[in-house]
DNA sequence: GATGAATGAGGATTCATTCAT
DNA sequence: CATGAATGAATCCTCATTCAT
């Protein structure tokens, strides 16, 4: 230990705190969550967690015995299932099925989508691949009560006879593109949208009115394309 | 002197030079199209790319002068340089706005979307953010491309009265957003989808269905989301 | 797995950690300023810098960002930092303007000449033109103060109305010039001097004897070159 | 000579050179010499030679079986013993001690010092100590007889009874001196003047004035500094 | 427990040299 | 003879991990 933290208290000092020890692991995960989201794991170096949760290097190994299992970590402690209430909502929730739509994408927007948690989706998609056992807490934990909740958002519509909806699965995955699509357009901008950010509001709402349009059914017969592909090539006649 | 020297090598094995100018950029950015999808641009070794093409370290760099511009290499060769194809054949095409859209997503899932090729987007969201020069280089090339490409085929629906798009940018995000899932769900798949691999023909359909009656604009009066957003805490009555 | 696991190691010999953060920086300068001399600056390898201060490789970047930075280093240790004090030395020094010049000389070849530190001068003109930025800091940090220098000395001395310099400029580099080819010829001796090392002692004491008659003006007319430059290939008549 | 000086006149053409293989060395000598001059050897390559020589890379190494083997031959092939011819020039030379003086330094920077062959100094210089042999014959060829020219230069303004010269040895270093210094002001300008290039000729002339100066001797009593060199650092009272 | 100095395997890039054509 | 494609040892620098204090 240096002997200036015993000297030169007389001036103005960044503030040495003395963290509780059982802070630390919170403090450490709260900082990598945020570097991994920002930079990936490869990109993100153990002195980096260490400095921004104020501690040195070493002592992150302390706690974390490799850089994986920080990682690891990050994910299970940031993957909390807040399903069950969300649910819970949804089943109080009396308006219209167009209503309920738009409501669970607002809504996740602002309790996912705009928090730091949306990078845990990031993060997965973004390594996922290289830590299956994590993927797969994840797909479980995370990704089928999140299909499960939407599902029930447009059976919901479909109940009520509001929505006609042929192909419920792939309903669903397109009413969670959209909200993936947002989230990945707040941590990759440059390489999915052109320039400014998203107004996730306008987003939403634009994305809700079309999905909802989509799932009325009205459309005109004729306008749907054949199921004998147009020839690439020969455009149609 | 290295002891390589003295092991390793049961007999003089003068490692088989191939003079082969004419096949080495394909057979490299092929190699390293594999390996960028495979493990990622930080993950990949430039000896890596070597070994799986064939040839020494030293090659690679004969015929791409760094890491970065032997991925734009593989960028546009894969994706970028085929833009003004696509276009000309959107241009080309002259069935409807629905058939024109449906077309697009196929055509896009058939030449990109099932080829390895995906795997440069999935890439570009993960690290796009740590290649500043890559990630100005893909947006330029890809991402502003895509969008402008994609929004011709909604105007042109827009155009032939069949289409009524309020809010075009947010629209063509729309589309973006569906594709770009599909991809992620075979790159990042337990992380998206639930189980099985998405099948695409069908998401694609159901996709585009959902957005041609999402554009043909006759959802009913009411079933739209009120401006008064409706409380999250409190269910509408 | 390295087969240095196999070979090479009669015992487990843990390669002794000693932590001295103190004497580490003097050390690696030291041990660069060896081999910088030695080598040059390009055929230095940082590692052999480590090996020779006592540490591994990666402890040299550890005080030092790059091979650059340390070259910097090792020149504000030995040359550029030391400017000051010489400075101030001069301005308290009160003897004649000759006896300043000799004292000059004298004590630059003591603290720098004789030393290793003189070899970054070879070091700098054989090598400055491959390595801009270093050149620059070495003109600005070492030429320009070194300059400025010996023309206090000099002004000094025409101050006190004892030298008559028409050229001060000229002047200037006559003295630099005296004291680099010492130098040079501790370091390139077989291509600038005959056979045996200078006797610098002799040597210094000579050239500040010539510059300081050379300085005082009282060459007697007719016998300084005319301005009209004889021709070369025929002789003066 | 090139035989694209009988062709290939009738349009701007990269003249395709159909060198006659004899002129191959010489040319690869001259490149050589360039790029070894002016950014040493470690810094020169191989191909940047054969590039300069209009040739391939192979062909270098057809010529000189290594980079070493060229450096030696480059030095080899620019050391002409010219010295016989200007100390015969010197012999018929008539005019005073300080004419002579003056005129062997013109003399030399114009037939020499401004030309390429200055080259082979700075190169000897920074690059001598990695060849011993050629540093030897380099001494043997040039330092000596340049020593010899000098010294019969000042000798001759003794002998004239113009010159009074204590110490012949470093009287003619101190010449060598300034002419070294002007070389290499051309060649490693930032690392030992400051800003603009010499000016040769006004350069020439100084120092010619002052060793003129310096030579005649009548430098007052009490001037000099005495053997009982003044303490560093208690100045004289 | 904490610290942060020390380590060393690993990766991009360069370039002298080789050799198939 | 010439060429220039191919090679791979060498070098700077990074950073996860270790361990003396």
């Amino acid at each position: 230990m240096p002997l200036s933290k015993f000297f030169c208290r007389d001036a103005a000092e960044p503030p040495k705190r003395e963290r509780r020890k059982e802070a630390r692991p919170g403090e450490l995960l709260s900082a990598a969550l945020d570097l991994f989201v920002e930079k990936g794991f490869a990109a993100t170096r153990m002195e980096e967690v260490a400095v921004r949760a104020g501690v040195s290097k070493g002592t992150v190994f302390l706690y974390f015995p490799s850089k994986d299992e920080l990682f690891k970590a990050v994910v299970r402690e940031n993957i909390s299932g807040r399903f069950a209430e969300w649910s819970a909502e949804f089943d109080a929730f009396e308006g219209s099925g167009g209503e309920a739509l738009h409501l669970a994408m607002s809504a996740w927007w602002q309790r996912v989508g705009a928090t730091k948690a949306s990078g845990i989706s990031k993060l997965m998609i973004s390594e996922g691949g290289n830590f299956p056992d994590i993927a797969e807490f994840y797909q479980r934990e995370v990704v089928q009560p999140g299909h499960e909740l939407i599902r029930r958002v447009l059976q919901r519509g479909v109940d009520r006879g509001e929505f006609q909806i042929a192909d419920m699965g792939n309903a669903v995955y397109g009413v969670i593109a959209s909200m993936i699509f947002l989230i990945l357009s707040r941590h990759a901008g440059a390489c999915l949208a052109n320039g400014e950010p998203i107004d996730a509001e306008a987003y939403i709402a634009s994305q809700s009115a079309i999905f909802l349009r989509g799932f009325c059914g009205n459309a005109l017969p004729g306008t749907l394309p054949s199921a004998s592909q147009p020839s690439l090539n020969t455009p149609a006649a």
